[in-house]
DNA sequence: AAATCAGACAACCGCAAGCAG
DNA sequence: GCTGCTTGCGGTTGTCTGATT
């Protein structure tokens, strides 16, 4: 249809995003709430484009994002995810509320696929059939490619079929991390990472959010100084100084979001957002509505849970709370399963 | 010390769904 | 139902950094 691009390309910054641009969207984010993207650039004055501001706020900014190392756990159900569900990295994402899809995905095309290439370097025939459907995916979401694991079932794939596949997707999502569970059973608690994993070592700015935390004392109350050993590095590849925008001289006490912390580091989390905006967010992805304790904050926020609970618990409660109603999917994805494998 | 290479990951691009008018 | 806008998603690219030569 030549729709236009979402900006035009004239006068639109490109690249990574600097200290400056991160508090000026932060500070209105803080005081608008997130969304409304479109109107962002034009309302802060950032030479970013809606799509821009929205991937930077979802995917660093936004508050409960845990950075850094992939634990174990972390790891075996990204990889059991993903031979479920194939790269629906947002459905992946959802199950791991501290991560972003993009972080998933990134993760997954430097490490795991090359580990799991390594792993099943010989085993690749006798998996050719059956277990690897997900190598098939092209565009698993929406419409007619929605879940398809090869084109022509695309094509053919009615609607029920497509939410009877879905069912079964989410029941094996279910069998896998009970699977991972049980492998593990003993760190069924996430293994505590150490401060040092939360910064990443590289040097660079956009690795180190944490630093938006120390650019912005006024919203860190109740943070210690933790994110200043790490948060020197930022020095060394941007130049900053007297940097907020005079639209946003500094955060208004009694803004948007007072409470809002953002999670740059683990321990400068608060888990203030059932007060607050986040509790209000819907959630439209299909994978996350089975788990309505994450599903309220995963739409705009994923906010650092493992204080009050540890995230796999979350797992864990869904899937007792589900266990009653698994004999049933399991029939109903083993009568379908002619037909989807 | 400088050049080159490879890995990691932040960011961009294009497509498609959802929604309002 | 149609159209245009906004948002979400996944694939891909670009950039940075550390390791190696």
């Amino acid at each position: 249809m030549g729709r236009p691009p979402c900006c035009d390309k004239i006068g639109v910054k490109k690249g990574p995003w600097t200290p400056e641009e991160d508090i000026i969207l932060v500070s209105y984010i803080q005081q608008n709430g997130p969304g409304n993207w479109r109107s962002v650039p034009s309302n802060t004055g950032l030479l970013r484009c809606s799509k821009s501001c929205r991937l930077r706020w979802t995917n660093y900014l936004r508050p409960g994002i845990k950075r850094g190392n992939f634990t174990e756990q972390e790891e075996k159900m990204i990889i059991h995810l993903q031979a479920l569900l194939g790269n629906r990295w947002a459905a992946i994402a959802s199950y791991l509320p501290q991560r972003t899809d993009n972080d998933i995905k990134n993760y997954w095309n430097t490490h795991l696929k090359k580990k799991l290439e390594k792993q099943n370097g010989d085993s690749d025939q006798e998996n050719d059939h059956g277990h690897h459907h997900h190598h098939h995916n092209h565009r698993h979401r929406h419409g007619s490619s929605k879940g398809c694991h090869s084109p022509s079932s695309c094509e053919t794939m009615s609607k029920g079929q497509w939410e009877r596949r879905l069912q079964t997707d989410i029941h094996m999502a279910k069998q896998a991390l009970c699977e991972a569970l049980s492998i593990d059973n003993k760190s069924i608690n996430l293994p505590d990472l150490p401060p040092s994993n939360q910064s990443t070592t590289s040097s660079s700015y956009a690795s180190s959010a944490e630093n938006i935390a120390r650019l912005l004392p006024n919203w860190m109350n109740s943070s210690k100084k933790s994110s200043q050993t790490s948060s020197e590095s930022v020095e060394t590849t941007q130049t900053r100084s007297s940097l907020i925008n005079p639209k946003f001289p500094s955060p208004p006490s009694e803004s948007y979001d007072n409470s809002l912390q953002f999670g740059y580091n683990n321990n400068l989390v608060h888990n203030n957002h059932k007060n607050n905006y986040y509790s209000n967010c819907s959630n439209s992805d299909v994978s996350q509505s089975v788990s309505p304790e994450t599903s309220v904050y995963q739409d705009e926020s994923k906010p650092n849970m493992e204080e009050q609970m540890p995230p796999l618990s979350y797992l864990e409660k869904w899937l007792f709370d589900e266990a009653a109603t698994q004999s049933d999917l399991m029939n109903m994805s083993l009568e379908g399963s002619g037909d989807f494998f």
